[in-house]
DNA sequence: CTTGATACCTTGAACCGCGAGGTATAATAG
DNA sequence: CTATTATACCTCGCGGTTCAAGGTATCAAG
């Protein structure tokens, strides 16, 4: 039988979901993501700056994200936006994300399959 | 402000999750765990041996499972089950999941909070 | 008698979230 | 005026987990 197939990174990327979702509504910087997850999730997330930052970097890099400064009230903030990559790449993620949630509510709910 | 609080463990533990609950329903040996999670997820979750095995020792280890030899058609398989402490371990992970997954279907389906 | 399924196991690499810590500026409090 | 808090960026190292690959052994089937 064997049972190969690999899962395209399970449980991870939870953050980097969020913070592409969040990006697709509008451009933001990371202070400003960390916030907006904590509070946008009644504070059941909690992801600190240490996550949110290398997870942008990376985005960057990836081409998933594009970032202009700009100073606002003398505070000098990156704003990331996302890119049509980045949105291809929230498209797969969420997917993956229901299908893989709908997977374990059923399980969970009393598969007996 | 500062955000502290911890996310207990994330997306982290599904395996375990799983595995927990499927001791729920009967018990069971390492190699159909494998096996009934792949079927009973439609092949969506694919873990292999080398999740399993260690999740279960584990388990056992902290006092969720208990197991014991068994023989079947000269095969010699360790039947898991589980304790009481791992019914709570279950009840636990189970409702952080829930909690978890509704706070992310939520900002995924629209949460501009 | 050799292959494939059953059944157990460990090891090493890789990844990722997390906390702690570091810098700097603005606003607020004492 | 000065000290603390909030804003805003960043990196590093620890630890936990998943994963692929490999190792052993038995049994059934071709």
């Amino acid at each position: 039988m064997a049972i190969h197939e690999t899962n395209p990174n399970f449980m991870n990327g939870v953050p980097e979901l969020l913070i592409l979702r969040l990006l697709q509504e509008r451009e933001m910087y990371g202070y400003e993501i960390v916030q907006a997850i904590h509070s946008g999730s009644q504070a059941v997330i909690a992801v600190g700056e240490g996550v949110v930052y290398p997870v942008l970097h990376g985005l960057e890099q990836d081409g998933a994200l594009k970032s202009r400064r700009k100073t606002v009230n003398g505070r000098s903030r990156i704003y990331y936006s996302l890119t049509p990559a980045g949105g291809q790449r929230l498209a797969a993620l969420s997917s993956t994300w229901s299908n893989l949630a709908g997977a374990i509510h059923k399980m969970l709910a009393g598969a007996q399959a």
